[in-house]
DNA sequence: CAGTGGTCTAGACCACTGC
DNA sequence: CAGTGGTCTAGACCACTGT
């Protein structure tokens, strides 16, 4: 009992200090997978902090995914970490520019459908929709960095010249014109087909990265893109901290 | 003012309706990047909901990125929604299992040194460790899913000895024996090397997905692995909602 | 059915910051 | 310096659930 039930570090908001004590514990097995954390009220008596502000520091463990809260139980360290690393994937001028390299974007074609998106295994498939494919290609420093093959739903987006897609990149324009409320990304590898290692300046069958993307509006699809990078060219990278712990904790 | 602020739709816990409602309302684009949502006070006048409430709603859109909060200017509509898209990562018996096929492990080789782990441009290079390379395979329904080569650094780890590796995957006793605070994956595409198309039974050549990952435990480097998949044998995946809406809501 | 977490309130003080 | 969001409290009622 005279033992601290829990050591705050004194800096920052109370439910962040108790937030972080909790968090350094069960990061260092302190507290292991499936051990009870003590009761809220518990908390409360023990450190004389109002039970609001305990409750969101557990709160906030729980949306993480650290522990796991069951009524009348308690709070039990999580039996597994979730491995959902945060992915940053943007469009290729921002790859690009980060590299400190010159960006040049290359509209290749456009062909007008009214065929249905392929692999759209989603809502409905029956009725015909108009479908804008183009084919374009993104430079640094005039070194082909990916090829882009597009599908646009025009019936989900606002109305649209082609022509605008002679200067603007497909993905940027739908990113700022078109509302989208859910999207997958499929990430792979391909050996690059006969007109991707043309327009990649490649040898057919180079190992390439493939990024699947699409998009919805409700039901609707809106876009569906593949980009193909020359493997040496491009990667995706993802860094997580599971306990959202400063650095140097530890 | 007869006009309603906020179109509530009465279930559930009030903070997740009233984060809702303005999740909805940028999501439609009815709210654009830059407007500035009704200050903390007006809230709670016209909805008559105390200012706790309100602010916990609000608090839980400026965590997902929707909105961008300012002391004395109040909450606007972020500019760019954040394109950090969650990745599921798992171990590969997680993928075999989880398509219905037999999973089967294999080590290929292990090898103790004393060099330093290659590409650790982390922390302290100079003092030597003590490192276990090892190279194994998963097969699924006997068929090779992916090669795995493996650096360990003992001196950061628990003792263990070499033979478990014999019967179990390094990445599984890994995760469930050492504590680790910071993992980084960088997902690329390569050539099968001679080594890795023989183990896979691939042609050299071959487009396969790599999967690097470096766990560290404070400044320590833990692990890393490098994994080789054949590109048409793995992809990953990642969905997400940028507005944390339920599904059909659109 | 007793005890836990989930939610909500009315009020308070404070830090920061745009004007 | 005035107004915003950030934090905290003491108390309350409720929903769920393990025993």
């Amino acid at each position: 009992m005279t033992e601290a039930l829990l050591q705050l570090d004194g800096e920052g908001p109370l439910h962040e200090q108790i937030r972080k004590a909790f968090a350094r514990k069960i990061s260092a097995r302190e507290l292991k997978p499936g051990d009870r954390l003590p009761f809220e009220h518990e908390l409360t008596d023990a450190l004389n902090i109002s039970r609001m502000t305990i409750s969101r520091a557990l709160q906030a463990l729980a949306d993480e995914g650290l522990i796991v809260r069951k009524r009348k139980a308690g709070s039990f360290v999580a039996e597994q970490v979730s491995h959902h690393t945060p992915m940053t994937i943007g469009v290729p001028r921002e790859d690009i520019q980060a590299a400190g390299m010159t960006y040049r974007y290359e509209l290749l074609s456009t062909v007008g459908t009214s065929a249905a998106l392929p692999g759209n295994e989603r809502g409905v498939q029956a009725e015909k929709m108009k479908i804008l494919h183009l084919t374009c290609r993104h430079l640094a420093d005039e070194t082909p960095m990916v090829m882009e093959r597009r599908w646009i739903n025009l019936e989900a987006i606002p109305k649209v010249s082609v022509s605008v897609f002679n200067d603007t990149p497909p993905g940027e324009w739908l990113l700022s014109h078109v509302a989208w409320n859910e999207a997958e990304h499929v990430i792979s590898a391909v050996a690059a087909d006969r007109e991707s290692a043309l327009h990649l300046e490649v040898d057919e069958g180079t190992a390439c990265l493939k990024l699947d993307r699409r998009t919805w509006s409700g039901s609707a699809t809106v876009t569906h893109v593949t980009l193909i990078y020359p493997g040496d060219r491009k990667s995706f990278v993802g860094r997580f901290q599971p306990a959202g712990l400063d650095p140097e904790a530890g």
